[in-house]
DNA sequence: CGAGATTCATGTGAAGTATACCTTTAGGCTTAA
DNA sequence: AAGCCTAAAGGTATACTTCACATGAATCTCGTA
């Protein structure tokens, strides 16, 4: 009976009218033949690259620019073509993409040489092992025989907050000895302002070269998503005006074009779900609310417990200040987090190690905590819940899951 | 009245600790000759 | 004797704690006009 019921979802599923003629396109992995409105910067880049070709080494490179304003695009483009031309001509060159944002990946040095040595096949244990034979792994793997490495670090300003310069001036030195191969780094920041915090040496090694990306205009973001969503929707399938609309949303938010690209599709795939013919206007303010949600809720569910305990127990005094303007602090977070804690069976940690996890829950965009002093009552983090007010609730109910609070 | 000292509550840096995990090494046991 | 397994020893990264000092503006203090 049930196995019948669903046998006609799918059928029905198949014989439906699709929206789309070929997502892939609108997915954020896709990299289009060509870039539009880049045209500069790619050849910068490619110029910058193009030495390894002839296997010298290619200087190191730094590119700043916000999010969403093609800089992993247009590296990835660039560093696609230099890897099939080195194909083409059996030139030994290695192209490695690492993101360094990513949680339990690649945000300390440790893992994040870790993770380039796996990508030379060597295999490493998540801990336990002396950074230096880490290094001495992936050393060993590299000069094995002579090739160029091109090394990416997306969103390097992230792992240089949290964990020092050190592992930049590690991987420039690391040329000096090499003697089969070479490295070049391309350091990718959205943190215009991030090079002032770093060693100045550390600076002049890592941005020998250095390229901004300024940030689309709506028009150009117009141009973008035409161009994309000719060839993932099919022919009149997009009602006027929501194009604009979508590159107005994104240039609102400094020309993200990544954002408005993912707005189009996600709402796309709701209009399909809804049986929807077109794609009207409608369906983008449900996709701006979906795909914040899923952020949010992503982030939410994949933070260790202690984090999750602290984004609890800011939510219990949101709740119980409801309508009172009052700005939450540090000293009433711990309070109610030592409070809770034990019902949900966790440990408290120190005040000490909370003021660390409130700033961590800050960078992640969870809350807004500004430290601020109040004269004569002494110091502390203002903090404000950066989660839209449609969410508060859903999101308490699930961080209470999580922790084991019944409902 | 105003300059400087005081004060508070917590920020923040450094160093230490607990835990979980890794490699190496030495001993003990089994096996095959 | 060689081979294999196991447990202990020695080492690391990470998350957290402990200790100690830094911060910075509201408030207090006290000399001066």
């Amino acid at each position: 009976m049930a196995k019948k019921k669903l046998n006609n979802f799918f059928e029905n599923f198949l014989s439906k009218d699709s929206l789309f003629a070929d997502k892939k396109s609108m997915q954020v992995s896709f990299v289009p033949d060509e870039i539009d409105h880049r045209d500069e910067q790619i050849n910068q880049i490619a110029q910058i690259l193009a030495p390894a070709l002839k296997l010298e080494k290619p200087s190191n490179l730094f590119i700043y620019g916000k999010t969403g304003t093609g800089k992993t695009l247009s590296v990835r483009y660039t560093t696609d073509n230099i890897h099939s031309v080195a194909k083409e001509n059996n030139i030994p060159i290695k192209i490695v993409y690492i993101n360094c944002k990513l949680k339990r990946v690649a945000d300390t040095e440790y893992r994040l040489i870790a993770e380039i040595a796996r990508f030379f096949g060597e295999e490493i244990p998540a801990t336990g092992l002396p950074t230096d034979e880490v290094y001495k792994k992936f050393f060993a793997a590299l000069d094995k025989e002579e090739q160029i490495l091109i090394l990416v670090l997306d969103e390097i300003d992230q792992l240089i907050a949290k964990t020092g310069d050190e592992i930049i001036y590690n991987l420039t030195r690391i040329n000096s000895e090499l003697t089969n191969s070479q490295i070049s780094l391309v350091g990718i920041s959205n943190d215009l302002m991030f090079a002032n915090h770093i060693d100045p040496r550390v600076k002049s090694s890592l941005s020998e070269e250095e390229l901004i990306f300024p940030p689309y205009n709506a028009l150009q973001i117009q141009d973008i998503l035409r161009k994309r969503t000719d060839v993932a929707f099919k022919k009149g399938v997009i009602h006027e005006g929501v194009i604009p609309k979508c590159a107005a949303y994104a240039a609102r938010e400094h020309g993200d074009a990544r954002r408005a690209i993912d707005l189009l599709r996600v709402a796309g795939e709701l209009a399909e779900r809804q049986n929807s013919a077109t794609l009207e206007i409608h369906h983008i303010d449900e996709a701006e609310e979906k795909i914040e949600r899923d952020r949010v809720i992503d982030v939410v569910t994949t933070q260790p417990k202690q984090f999750q305990m602290t984004l609890y127990s800011i939510f219990t005094i949101k709740h119980s200040l409801e309508g009172k303007k009052k700005t939450i602090f540090t000293g009433d977070v711990y309070d109610v987090y030592k409070h809770l804690c034990p019902q949900a069976g966790l440990r408290p940690i120190t005040q000490r190690r909370l003021s660390d996890i409130i700033a961590e829950l800050d960078m992640l965009g969870m809350i807004n905590a500004k430290v601020i002093s109040k004269g004569r009552f002494g110091r502390t983090r203002e903090i404000q819940l950066a989660i839209p007010s449609h969410l508060l609730d859903k999101v308490k109910n699930l961080l209470g899951k999580e922790l084991g609070f019944e409902k």
